[in-house]
DNA sequence: TGATGCAATGTAAACGTTTTCATGCAGAAA
DNA sequence: TTTCTGCATGAAAACGTTTACATTGCATCA
């Protein structure tokens, strides 16, 4: 690979020169710059941006890390979509990490993210108050979390109005007829499950139906619990007549669950899903949902993230997007 | 951020034998070792992957590139998912790069990982005599291709047996009394369609049925395409009895056409499918489908490129794996 | 005793940039 | 003519590592 040397030999001039052709600062002779940019075709020479984010911190090197919970998730994978497609329109790379829920492997890649100098992160912490996540924000890291926050600290944040998302979901449930409705909650330390579940209990409320304990359930947020809670449920002497379920792959778990049974959706059992997919149209029978717009998700974060990178004194914001209701058939 | 010098400074002693301590090569005396590494966790020193990759291209600074087409395919993200889990494991970071079957996208990432110094690359390539990948592999980039191959270069492959798979997909239909099979196959340029395309032909010839034009149809891969083939099918004055689609988003797509249409599957219309989905037993009806170990195929290729950054020299291995048909309902 | 070898450590160059400071030179102002 | 200004360029340090080479001190050996 060429280097700036090189290009600097076959010019003719001294690397400095180069240096302030390429990034257009300083005053150049119109005749030698002419001179470098054929020297740089000639060469083909590229610059290398591990040179470049080593030396200098204060300008940017176009590289952001990317720390999700789970990429088995649909719903993350869509937020990686659009956090892709806006990172590369503004010449961004990313770096990937996918930490499984896992306390100690976000932990490590975010020592990895770190030791590689990227400009900007991305994240769905673990935990609210992740404390090597605060100490790097505090240490001047420009943060954006999405669908979770951060508790005390300097960050923007993307979310979506998870209350209201729930409560339409299951006020929508009851107005259809249904009388007991059960909730398959993701991991209880998240706090996106907390608050479907304030949503779910609000819309009881709204409607006089009283709580109870046995029709809410947490679980690990991934498919195999979806499968088991909703075995649970079921089991129940007087068991529920919908299912509210709280994430992507708790409801594909679920799914599978009730065909198992041979019962029928949604006469036997109701079910509505937070997070909608693609195809959901295509499923069991086409599954009512709550939509987050998650593409969306993934480019408003990055287009904060950008501008924090730009001005790091700008002052916070919270940005909350709204849910939609899709009704199909499964209610 | 401390850096090696001032690890240096607190233990008393010069960097070069802060840096024998931390990779452990080299001689040095018991007691200066305790006094380094009690700096460095007094310091919580973390050496930086940027100056080391910048230093030495010799030696590995854990950065790898994944190169894939289209991260709104499940088959992809599952194979992303295999490769995370292992280079994790290895104490490998990734970039991700989606180039969305976009050429000029493709040629922009490679000159991005070229810059960032990657130590491998694993890639499903847009073509198979992409020029500049070959470039990258000639000038020593060990080079790993997933789902699809590089021709006359020095690349390890991993693929599936997609002729076979196929086969056996069709060959199933047949056998189920079928008679009428069609095939929406993806991208043209991409040789897992003509392959597949090959083991349907092979399957039709196998069973004395003749093949027919008007049954084989190349759309882009994409949702929107087994839609709109699958619609072109339906249409015919003398309709398949039975499809067979390319992939997992041209069977979504598929699956909405027929659904549309309120045809019921598989009295009116049966579909296999090449890939099959963690939720295809959720779907309507629970699919049949060929099977890709799409996360042991990223597995296996982050063990194949670790293998040939320690030796560069090691011959080329073209790893072919088993597809597996699992039959449900909708055939 | 003086040479030899080895263990332990240090010095400094190198990787490819950015950036500060210095320098040369031309034209303008005095 | 002399001094000043400003444009165009170069020299060199710095970022945080690795690594080839040099140095020191001490034990061993003939």
């Amino acid at each position: 690979m060429a280097s700036m040397n090189d290009v600097a030999t076959r010019a003719g001039v001294s690397i400095a020169t180069v240096s302030r052709v390429l990034n257009n600062n300083g005053n150049v002779n119109e005749a030698t710059r002419a001179k470098i940019n054929k020297a740089i075709k000639d060469l083909k020479y590229q610059p290398s941006r591990v040179a470049k984010r080593l030396r200098s911190k204060s300008i940017s090197s176009n590289l952001l890390g990317v720390l999700i919970p789970d990429i088995e998730n649909p719903f993350y994978v869509d937020v990686l979509r659009g956090i892709e497609e806006l990172a590369y329109n503004n010449n961004y790379a990313i770096i990937m990490c996918n930490f499984g829920q896992d306390e100690k492997k976000e932990k490590l890649y975010l020592e990895i993210l770190q030791s590689e100098a990227i400009d900007g992160l991305i994240v769905a912490p673990a935990r609210e108050d992740d404390p090597l996540l605060k100490k790097m924000v505090k240490d001047g890291l420009p943060v954006v979390c999405v669908d979770r926050g951060l508790k005390d600290s300097n960050v923007d944040v993307v979310l979506v109005d998870n209350v209201t998302g729930a409560f339409t979901a299951v006020d929508y449930l009851i107005k259809s007829g249904y009388k007991r409705i059960a909730y398959i909650a993701g991991l209880v330390e998240i706090p996106s499950s907390l608050l479907r579940e304030k949503g779910y209990r609000k819309a009881l409320e709204a409607n006089g139906i009283p709580f109870e304990k046995e029709l809410v359930r947490f679980g690990d947020s991934k498919h195999k619990s979806g499968v088991e809670l909703c075995e649970e449920l079921l089991k129940l002497t007087n068991p529920p007549d919908a299912i509210f379920t709280g994430n992507n792959l708790i409801t594909l778990g679920a799914l599978e669950t009730i065909h198992k049974r041979k019962l029928r959706i949604p006469e036997d059992i109701a079910i509505v899903g937070f997070d909608d997919m693609q195809w959901s149209s295509s499923l069991n029978p086409p599954l009512t949902a709550v939509r987050q717009p998650a593409i969306e998700i993934g480019k408003r974060a990055v287009e904060l993230l950008i501008q924090r990178i730009q001005d790091p004194e700008r002052s916070c914001i919270q940005m909350t997007l709204n849910t939609q209701l899709i009704e199909r058939s499964s209610s």
